[in-house]
DNA sequence: CCCGGCGTATTACTTGACCTATACACCGGT
DNA sequence: ACCGGTGTATAGGTCAAGTAATACGCCGGG
């Protein structure tokens, strides 16, 4: 079982299955190509309603990191290095956003505040408040 | 009028409250000794109620940005340079660590990540989505 | 003393996010 | 035609955040 859920987390279930999908994308053990499991099947597995796996696949699909086909099994979609670096900077910049406004708005000067984020860049992977951490986290359910 | 509230930014009326008076203090507009508006005076002037503006102040107080004295006016507090520094560089930290987890996510490079913020912090001041910009918003209430 | 300012504890309403239950429509194999 | 699988639209239920209404206690000046 690749996509596993902590129901007392207090992370919405449909972000921690995003969060799973797209990381295993990014690592490379999901890779284009690859069928994830069907909305009911995931929905059984994880002992959530359809409709929550469904919402996730949907943004997954929004997002375009997967691929629906009418009828066939949802899979990983190939896509162009160069397209998936550009959203990929996309991303960060605005996960990035909000800092530079607290930077500007505490004062910090540009160099101090990008040595910070180096080095907290370079830190072992720590908590954060999103759950999102690098390798999924939960127990397993299925 | 220092401070200013727009009711339908989706923003919370306590946080907007609660951004404005730290800048104004971060900006040095807002000198350590100055006095802040009474929560019903504050309170009457952006047409809220005087609980939002006492979470408002009760949060600032908290965070020490500001001192109460019982009887007399909130005033802005006089703190050690030091320990503002210190305090600068944790809430920038915190603004940073969802940064941080969204470029291990995304396999991008530490170099690469940093050049992104350094990039960001030299531009013009951006729209960003907690709406926290560097200058006050918002229309005048008062 | 008391009255008008102050601050806030308590309670309740509104709203949005999240999840579920239900029910509908589609498709392929028999 | 039916059946077991698929996906999802719709509506309702739950919960927490934000705000407001109300009401209480404190203090200083007349």
């Amino acid at each position: 079982m690749l996509i596993t859920v902590d129901l007392h987390s207090g992370i919405p279930v449909y972000r921690q299955i995003i969060e799973q999908v797209r990381f295993h994308v990014a690592s490379g053990l999901l890779a284009p190509g690859d069928e994830l499991p069907s909305t009911r099947a995931l929905s059984a597995e994880l002992a959530v309603n359809p409709m929550t796996v469904s919402k996730a696949y949907g943004l997954l699909e929004k997002e375009g990191v997967v691929e629906r086909r009418p009828g066939l099994p949802l899979v990983v979609r190939a896509r162009r290095r160069r397209a998936v670096q550009r959203e990929r900077v996309e991303q960060l910049r605005m996960a990035l956003a909000p800092a530079v406004t607290a930077a500007r708005q505490l004062g910090i000067d540009g160099d101090d505040a990008t040595g910070i984020f180096r080095e907290m860049l370079g830190g072992a992977a720590g908590s954060d408040r999103t759950g999102a951490t690098a390798a999924p986290p939960g127990r397993r359910v299925s």
